[in-house]
DNA sequence: TATATAATTGTAATAATTACAAAGTTGAAA
DNA sequence: TTTCAACTTTGTAATTATTACAATTATATA
């Protein structure tokens, strides 16, 4: 997605959801910024062009941006939910000395292989941990 | 693991680990039971038996265990960290309309395709959504 | 412009987890 | 056996993430 505020107030349109300007600038972090940002990380960068803005706003937004399907919610660990506009299945991998999280790519073609049988599965995620190249 | 105290006992002491009665009956109670408890499950239960048993000393306990490696948590969803004895890879399924949480085999080779060249990947965790059997 | 509807905000409530110091246990040395 | 140090457990308080909710503000349409 080109990232342009034309583009994410059509995008947003196109989802039935209405495009106030606090839900384009936290889409727009989203899509802009790669980085599984947390609502604090969200919080923080965005307030300070919208003094007015508040969590709970940012709360709200990401959970209509879930329930409509834009974004979802990953918890790699305990304590800290991070959000991601890439729907894709794709893997997260935590680096355990740095903190960092990278995304890699899943080759799907029967992970599964017992368990599972009549299951509908509508969401599938990857959590890795261990440790970067650079903290190697 | 066949679950005698004796069996419990050992496990314990092999990983240089006082074996006390709350470590003890904690490490049961997730061997016994394989339904990822949370802390509260394992709290509620285990204080029928052990009056002056405190929270903490579940939190202590179970975060004794991640650390020797023995337990590991598991975060499927926002809110609410579960606990496994099983280290071995496997993935968790839960049904988004009943909570059940199922757990399925993986085939391992060759998931990852992109992105975790030379990184040192200690931890794997597949964590799936979606209806049961029973609720479809 | 008036009005209904929806969005945003701030405060307070809830819940999970951790910090910390006090009290209790344990086991080895004297 | 007694003493003492180290470790474990406990309870309270603090911290943090999230949600509930009511009040305010913005938006769109008649």
């Amino acid at each position: 997605m080109i990232c342009t505020t034309e583009n994410i107030k059509n995008y947003l349109l196109e989802k039935n959801i209405k495009p106030s300007y606090p839900r384009m600038k936290i889409l727009e972090y989203l899509v802009i910024q790669k980085n599984h940002p947390t609502v604090d990380d969200i919080y923080i960068k965005l307030v300070k062009e919208m003094p007015t803005l508040s969590k709970t706003t940012v709360y709200n937004t990401l959970n209509l941006f879930i329930k409509e399907n834009i974004a979802r919610a990953i918890t790699i660990e305990e304590g800290e939910a991070r959000y991601d506009v890439d729907i894709e299945n794709h893997g997260h991998f935590k680096c355990t000395n740095c903190g960092d999280i990278h995304d890699f790519k899943i080759n799907e073609l029967g992970i599964e292989k017992e368990g599972l049988e009549d299951f509908k599965i509508n969401q599938k995620n990857f959590y890795y941990s261990g440790l970067c190249k650079n903290c190697l």
